[in-house]
This record gives C-alpha cells, sequence and structure tokens, in this order.
DNA sequence: ATATTTTATTAGGACACCCTAACTTTTTTT
DNA sequence: AAAAAAAGTTAGGGTGTCCTAATAAAATAT
C-alpha cells in the first residue's frame, strides 16, 4: 500500500502538526525538507505523489495538510514504532537512546497481525520509553496525562506538548523566549526562592518564571 | 554495508548450495533466476555486483559460487530470519505458516546488538519452528541431528538433507524417484509387512523401500 | 511600491532494481 | 558434426527515490 519512503513523509508531516486543528499548524514543503533532511525538490515531487494518492491536500505555493486517511496512516506509522521502541526497552534491553534507529526501520514492517499481537505481547502499554502515547488501533491517542513545567520534577526530559494560556500575549512572549510546541528540554532545577525553573534545552541553559512555568504543559 | 535485495540473492544461492563441498553444487544464472522469481537478465546485472563486492564468484558462462564473505553473510541472514521466525511463533503466537511473509521482512533489519539480544530474550534457541537449525553469531550452524528417514516417525514433516550411500548408483536411482536434496515431505506410513516407507511430496504420494529409506537423511 | 529574501517549482540527471527482446555461448540431442 | 535446446548475456526501457541548478511565486524589508 505506502512505501517507506511515503510513510516517513507522513510521519514527519504529523509531527510538524499539518492537521489545521491545535498545535503549530501546516508545513510547507522546506520546512518538510528540513525535518526529513531531503531537498525541497525532491520533496515537492513526493507532495505531488501523496496529493494524488489523496493522502495531503496542497494548493500550489501553499502549506500542506495532511487529510483524514493521511493522518490515520501517520498515526498507525506512529502506533507501530512506540510499540516497537516498547518492545526494544523492555523486553530486550536496549537503552533510552539506542532504540529510536531501530524502531525507525521497524515500523515499516508490513503484517496484518504482527503490531496487533504485538501490543498484546507488551500488555497494551499506553506509552512508550520516552513517555510518548501510543495511539490504539483505531489511530486514538490515549487522553494524555498533561503537566504543567512548574509540577514536573527535576532531571526530568519534557517536551512542550501545549499551554494553558492561549493569549496572543503569552504566545509572543514565549516566541521571545525561543519556546515553541514540541520544543524538548531537561528540567535542571526548581528554584525555591521564587518558584522559577531552570531548564536547558538543544544546550542553552534558560530560567523561566513560575508565572510562564504554570503555563506550560509539557508530557 | 549490503541492501535487502543482495541479501536476498545470498540466502537464495546459499539454499541452492552454492559452496562447492557438499550438497548440490554451485547454482547458475537460470537456477537462480527461478529460485528468486526474477528475470536471468536482472539477475545477471546484480551477479555483476555480487561479483565487484567480493560476495560471489563467477566465470563468464560459469556458474556461480559463495566466497566466503558471501557465505558467511548469507548464514547471518538465515540466522536472522530464523530468530525472527522463533519469535513470532513463541512470543506473538503466529501460527506455523505465518511467520515466513514476516521473517522475510524482519531478516533485513539492520542494528549491531539487535539480533543477539533477540536471541538472548529467545533462550538460544537451536532449531526454528519449521526445524531448521539456527546459526549461531559466529555463522556456524549447531550440530545437525540427522536421522534416516527410516527412524523417522509418522506424520513427521521432514526434508532430505543428504544420503548415506553416495554411490552414482543409488543417486541415479533417487533422481529417477524424483528425489532431491533439499525435497520436503511428510511420512504418513510405515509399513510393517516390508518395512517400506510411504510419504507425501508436493502433492504426490509415493512410496519407497527400506534400503532406500535406510539411505536418505532427513532433518 | 519596489527590491530583497525566502519558499516553491521545474528541468535534467543519477542510482538501484526490475523488465522484455534479441543475441551469443554452451550443452544436449540426433 | 550439425541441429536443436538451454543457459547466459547485452541492449534498451521503466519506476522510485534521491540530487543540483535554475526559475517562478510569495513574503518581507526598505
Amino acid at each position: 500500500m505506502f512505501t517507506a519512503t511515503e510513510e516517513n513523509y507522513l510521519k514527519a508531516l504529523f509531527r510538524l502538526g499539518a492537521l489545521t486543528e491545535g498545535g503549530k499548524g501546516p508545513a510547507g514543503t522546506n520546512e518538510l525538507a528540513l525535518e526529513l533532511d531531503i531537498r525541497p525538490a525532491t520533496v515537492n515531487g513526493m507532495l505531488k505523489k501523496l496529493r494524488e494518492k489523496g493522502l495531503v491536500e496542497q494548493r500550489r505555493y501553499g502549506k500542506i495538510l495532511l487529510t483524514e486517511a493521511g493522518r490515520l496512516h501517520a498515526v498507525e506509522v506512529i502506533r507501530k514504532h512506540r510499540l516497537w521502541e516498547t518492545f526494544l526497552y523492555e523486553k530486550l534491553h536496549f537503552s533510552w537512546d539506542e532504540v529510536h534507529d531501530v524502531a525507525e526501520q521497524l515500523e515499516h514492517i508490513r503484517s496484518v497481525n504482527l503490531i496487533d499481537r504485538l501490543e498484546e505481547f507488551l500488555g497494551y502499554p499506553s506509552v512508550d520509553p520516552h513517555g510518548d502515547p501510543i495511539p490504539d488501533k483505531n489511530g486514538r491517542m490515549p487522553p494524555e496525562v498533561r503537566r504543567t513545567l512548574a509540577e514536573s520534577e527535576e532531571g526530568h526530559v519534557c517536551r512542550i506538548v501545549g499551554v494553558c494560556d492561549n493569549s496572543a500575549e503569552f504566545l509572543q512572549y514565549l516566541d521571545r523566549l525561543g519556546l515553541s510546541l514540541g520544543l524538548k528540554m531537561t528540567i535542571t532545577r526548581h528554584i525555591p526562592f521564587d518558584g522559577s525553573v531552570e531548564l536547558e534545552s538543544a544546550g542553552i541553559r534558560m530560567i523561566i518564571t513560575r508565572k510562564v512555568a504554570e503555563n506550560l504543559l509539557v508530557d
């Protein structure tokens, strides 16, 4: 049905939030190319194919959106990826950082039964070793346990998954801080004095105020 | 290092006994093409590539032989295939006939640690669900338990893995019976009267004499 | 509003793997 | 030994996925 390459494109689009609804909004050709580490010209050609297959919607020179079919398949691939990661971590004792590359290959194995049986074997886990939720076989993500950055423990590695305050003011402020949806970070310290949180992301250390921390949802 | 396609060629050559030593001897381009269900012209091109990579030896218009490097890699792929089959059968409860197609994909997953950890997880099995031996990580097949057809139980599914008598007479006789190395069969009945063995292979039922049965090794 | 920069697209090419059709070499049959 | 059959090879294409270089459109800056 789908090639491994096509699946990787869908997955990347999903990651980039090509879903209209919440999130960062649709991605463009260049952004997708960057995400996949493939040249824009190549991506452009593949998008044509995905459009023809009804997986993606895009007007000339426009942003890319996953169709319902595209979204469903993207989620299916993510489900496979996360279940395989869980298998590697829990059953084969791979370390946190080793699982990804192998799961990247395993997620493309085609079989009617394989992934459901693997899920059963693993005891229907709800999150993978990175804490990411595992979608069910109908493409639904389990209700995420959303916690604010302020409640998160020291040393915890997490990602920004949403905000409590949706005001333009707050979002613009986040922008200025370099904080965006999906950003991965490590909670370095909770500072008792004023409730500030020290964190580290992409090699950069920063301190954010308690008020900001209370309004950032992390996983 | 190797593409999935290259690995499939190596595996097929190994199956066809392209090892000089015992067995059926080296295969030709056509035979390999038949085995892989790929046209001879295509196989010819791939053989050039495998020769350049030092995996195969072949003179113009000559038979194909695996080099030591080729043989080692073929065995490695077979090891992966059989360990994955064992996993699917024992842990995910796939049936005997479902495991092959999925293992055919899984055997090409690349990872330094994966297969050794899987082997450990499975408890170092020595044979796969079909009774085929699983090579160890150094490319050695475990000592096969070779039994003659005469000693084999009724209902047993097995393959001809060798002969006791190597005379031209006997081998020509086997040829006439349509019995060849690697042939899969089911032992239907042991006939007490004269020790004959009734068996079934590829939908054809036949009876062979006790003397022949005593000289055929099966797995 | 025009110039610049960024983003998207087109054109043309490469490589892996597959094909069919035609041809050559080797083997087998007569 | 010549004819026929089988096996191996070459020539020329096709698809999928990638590339670079050049161009067109849109967004941004002046």
